[in-house]
DNA sequence: TCGGCAATTGGAAGCGCTTCCATGGAAGCG
DNA sequence: CGCTTCCATGGAAGCGCTTCCAATTGCCGA
């Protein structure tokens, strides 16, 4: 077992070149003649030689290394597909592309935030962050670690941190807009917003959305009440009696994400409304619990997966410099309301 | 921006000492003198000094990487929990130890499957293996892992990798028993059974942990019938009907994972059916699902982020040298049913 | 008093790779 | 035809760390 792995001087040896060119031909660099790549890359072959991570970013001073960083607090949010679907995508990209993700759950409130995440650059040498809410907003983080000279993408930032770095995500506004319209063309006219956590600006731009439909429609303040819940299933069971109680009870309810959507979805099971008869009830994010739940779940979908996907690429053209832009790039994908059964005529 | 980061040897020019010394306070070597240690570690402190794990693994030959492998594919399963859980625990066990995971995924049906984990550990120098089902029973694999001096530990291995390598999981065999048991107890005598995939050997072991308890009380193999889905939401939909319309109507329906059973629910609510008046469910793992569908499932619980969490430390106990013992380990944690509201009287 | 041994420290040699700079020859120029 | 320029290659110097081995000191028992 274990038997010595070959170098790259064994590689050089056997193809009779020295070191250099090997690193050359490997590196895709200029400058070789075609019947020496040819030769080098046989040997390597033939000696399954693969290169040692460690020792190329000890001697090149570039770790291909990129952090993936999340707030949401698994303990609580066991379920959360938006993490686990960004990450999914990073990983991916990353194979694609030769890099590593360490991926790093910092809770929001932690203290020393900052800093957790801050020492993933100095301590293990990422070269690239992927910051999601409620980071990819955190502005005094994100110069932080600009000056650390680590590169930064966020996902879905919702205004502030819009103009620091990269970017990726929907436009969480019209996504608000485009399900509001939908009720609203059900002939909904009283509703009930559960919005997310404080400090996530891209989900609170999903009721700004919301709002501006209702607007065009001549209605207004006293036509909704909003709620904030965390973005659990948990949080939705429990907003939800003060919403149905309401003095003003709503025949449609809006819900920044899925998971929350479906914790009132089953506090409605649990006094006996039939839904969507009794409520419609939208979510956010077309999670797969959005399809789990009964009666499935109307909601709006943004492609997680090719976000996370599209962050690392982003990332990757700065860390290459593929891409020298001196602007911050915005890349926008498209969203789109998913009709299920949880949504009817008022 | 980026200013160099300070090396070994600044620290050691910073507290008088030579650069082994710091090398062997940073790694609690023996025989320094507590004052000199004091001083170093000063240094440490004022310089902001972190260990360049690159350098560290390149000389040290030690890379302290893990590799993570799952096979359910994310497209098809983007729900599953039970993967995530195990990479958090394994997560959370590593930033404990010092340790880094990659996380690979890789299709059960993926032709070079074998090579695709393998060469995580040639390629990215990991140390250490976490196979998850069903490679935790992929003898061929455990082999050539170990073969090129790579540790080994298998999440709930279902028989032929227990000898193999160090192990985790639960008794799935009496988990099957157990809820069967109280099936059984509720006064359920016809029953149907949806199992996972094939050569997924742990969940098999759940199904002959059933049979035991039926056989125990007289019933035999005309008292239930069996089906195969795939762990997937979708396959316990698809399932359904072939149960729901089998001659023998079961009363109660037991569920190889949480997943499927969620599936069966939603099939049944499709046909009308009261859950649990007319069909009891039960599922196992104890997903977040089961506490997000309604009704509320009843399942086997397992502890899913310890079991990964466990899994790193087996291994880093095997790398350190903490744990020599010659045969393997295998540690078995425990599992509960819990009764929620998709179980009655039959 | 002296060899012997443990405790403590440092010197030197790499780990496997990339980067910088030098070399020799072919090709291009007026 | 003598010059510069470009191309293809190699030599040497590290990247920041650990490991091996040697050196120094102090203390022991005989």
């Amino acid at each position: 077992m274990k038997t010595k792995r070959p170098t790259i001087d064994d590689v050089a040896r056997l193809s009779g070149v020295a070191r250099v060119t090997v690193s050359r031909v490997l590196n895709g660099g200029p400058n070789v003649r075609d019947e020496v790549r040819a030769r080098v890359m046989q040997a390597v072959e033939s000696l399954d030689y693969k290169v040692n991570p460690q020792a190329r970013s000890l001697a090149g001073g570039a770790s291909r290394l990129l952090a993936f960083v999340f707030a949401s607090d698994p303990d609580n949010e066991p379920n959360s597909y938006y993490e686990s679907a960004l990450e999914l995508g990073a990983l991916r990209a990353c194979l694609a592309l030769g890099y590593q993700v360490l991926v790093q759950n910092v809770p929001q409130r932690t203290p020393d935030r900052h800093k957790r995440v801050l020492d993933l650059i100095t301590t293990q040498r990422c070269e690239g962050l992927i910051l999601s809410p409620p980071y990819s907003d955190d502005v005094a983080l994100i110069e932080a670690a600009l000056d650390l000279g680590c590169k930064v993408v966020t996902v879905s930032p919702g205004g502030p941190g819009l103009g620091k770095a990269d970017g990726v995500g929907v436009d969480d506004e019209a996504g608000g807009y485009d399900i509001a319209r939908e009720l609203l063309r059900l002939g909904h006219r009283r509703f009930g917003f559960i919005a997310g956590l404080e400090g996530h600006l891209s989900a609170d731009r999903r009721l700004e959305g919301f709002q501006r439909a209702l607007i065009e429609q001549g209605l207004g303040e006293g036509d909704y009440v909003v709620s904030r819940g965390d973005f659990t299933f948990r949080s939705g069971v429990d907003l939800a009696p003060r919403l149905l109680d309401h003095p003003l009870r709503p025949t449609a309810l809006v819900c920044a994400n899925d998971d929350m959507a479906a914790g009132v979805l089953s506090a409605a099971h649990a006094r006996g409304l039939n839904i969507p008869r009794d409520l419609s009830i939208t979510g956010f994010d077309d999670a797969p619990v959005a399809a789990i739940v009964w009666p499935p779940l109307t909601t709006v979908h943004q492609p997680v997966k090719v976000l996370g996907q599209r962050a690392v690429e982003l990332l990757v053209a700065r860390l290459t410099g593929a891409n020298t832009e001196p602007k911050t790039v915005f890349q926008q994908l498209d969203h789109a309301v998913v009709s299920r059964q949880t949504t009817t005529a008022a």
